[in-house]
DNA sequence: GACCCGTGGAA
DNA sequence: TTTCCAAGGGT
């Protein structure tokens, strides 16, 4: 691991916040202002996502729920309905929970510093140094795969990323780093830097404005960074998604259990089967429907059922207007378009 | 520390 | 088609 001098770090910020403030992507709709409530939203937006996906819902979102008071008083279903094919639903969630920690109990006072924001729901090591940083100008590296992977490199730091641990690793190696006067701005600049020059694929180094602080370039090892083993693969899981209409002609939908996967969204009865011999009614499709998560892997075969007339607790009948007022997960929206097209 | 939690784009 | 992964956090 390579380890800079006072002279060197101070170099590195001028090249770095040099180059940040002639090609930075000043345009995101998030940098616009460093108000905290704006910061936090995009952040939770921005966890394991991608940009390109999340200025729309950026952009809808800032506009029906301006400020942390408007997003505390709204419904659930309203900050879920915003959310709606973003993913990860816990974190809106948790976004809606943090709104009314900072609008009700904190009656509107931010907190200010890395540990008081560590306490807000949906907010951890990341994101409390991101907002720390940008809205209220704290000391802290932000450190997230664009920083692991621009610090591996320019630093040869060999740790595993995908190991918590190594999280302390790159804090103790880069904390120094961390531009005293615009913390903000170094943080979004090494972001700038990990998305464009020393991007995970394909990177051009060799333009990038700090190669000449990069040691793994300078080794011929630039490929060999960062150090990161490999996820495991879903595992399939197989069901039957009973259609069933009532005598108005509305779809029967099932309220899904509280915690888990796609905790409390609505969904078409989702019944486990090993095979499509065991499938029991009608059935509609010639090949599956397949959703893939981020762990398994969904195979849906739909069967029409006949109505019954009872409803278990969890059950309920949704017309076609109910159901596009619901927050529904990308999935159920697939089944639909197949139940649409058969 | 290991596992859980969504989605869409790229190669 | 398959695989990887993109501004992580909770349990």
């Amino acid at each position: 691991m390579e380890k800079w001098d006072q002279q060197t770090i101070e170099n590195f910020r001028k090249d770095l916040l040099h180059w940040y403030d002639k090609e930075g992507r000043n345009h995101l709709p998030w940098r616009k202002n460093t108000d905290p409530y704006r910061v936090l939203v995009s952040e939770l937006m921005l966890q394991q996502t991608r940009v390109d996906t999340v200025i729309t819902y950026f952009n809808r979102f800032m506009t029906a729920l301006p400020t942390v008071q408007d997003l505390a008083k709204a419904p659930e279903e309203q900050v879920l309905k915003l959310w709606e094919g973003l993913g990860y639903y816990s974190r809106a969630r948790n976004l809606h929970r943090a709104a009314k920690v900072v609008a009700f109990d904190l009656k509107g006072a931010w907190p200010k510093s890395y540990e008081d924001l560590l306490t807000l729901p949906g907010v951890g090591p990341y994101t409390a140094a991101a907002v720390a940083s940008i809205a209220f100008h704290q000391v802290v590296p932000a450190i997230d795969g664009n920083f692991f992977r621009v610090f591996s490199r320019l630093l040869k730091i060999d740790d595993d990323i995908a190991k918590p641990k190594t999280r302390r690793v790159f804090y103790e190696a880069v904390a120094p780093i961390v531009d005293p006067k615009r913390p903000g701005d170094f943080n979004q600049a090494i972001m700038d830097l990990g998305t464009s020059y020393m991007k995970t694929t394909d990177p051009d180094t060799l333009h990038s404005p700090v190669l000449t602080y990069n040691a793994a370039y300078r080794d011929g090892v630039e490929d060999q960074y960062p150090v990161k083993t490999k996820k495991k693969k879903p595992i399939l899981q197989r069901y039957q998604a009973l259609v069933r209409y009532n005598e108005e002609g509305d779809l029967l939908y099932e309220k899904r259990p509280q915690t888990g996967l796609l905790a409390d969204f609505w969904t078409l009865p989702l019944r486990p089967i090993a095979s499509i011999e065991e499938l029991e009614g009608v059935q509609l499709t010639v090949k599956p429907i397949t959703h893939v998560f981020s762990h398994r892997k969904w195979e849906i075969w739909p069967v029409q059922v006949e109505d019954t007339g009872k409803l278990a607790d969890n059950q309920r009948f949704f017309s076609a207007d109910e159901q596009a007022a619901l927050a529904l997960p990308k999935v159920q929206h697939k089944i639909l378009q197949e139940l649409k097209e058969s």
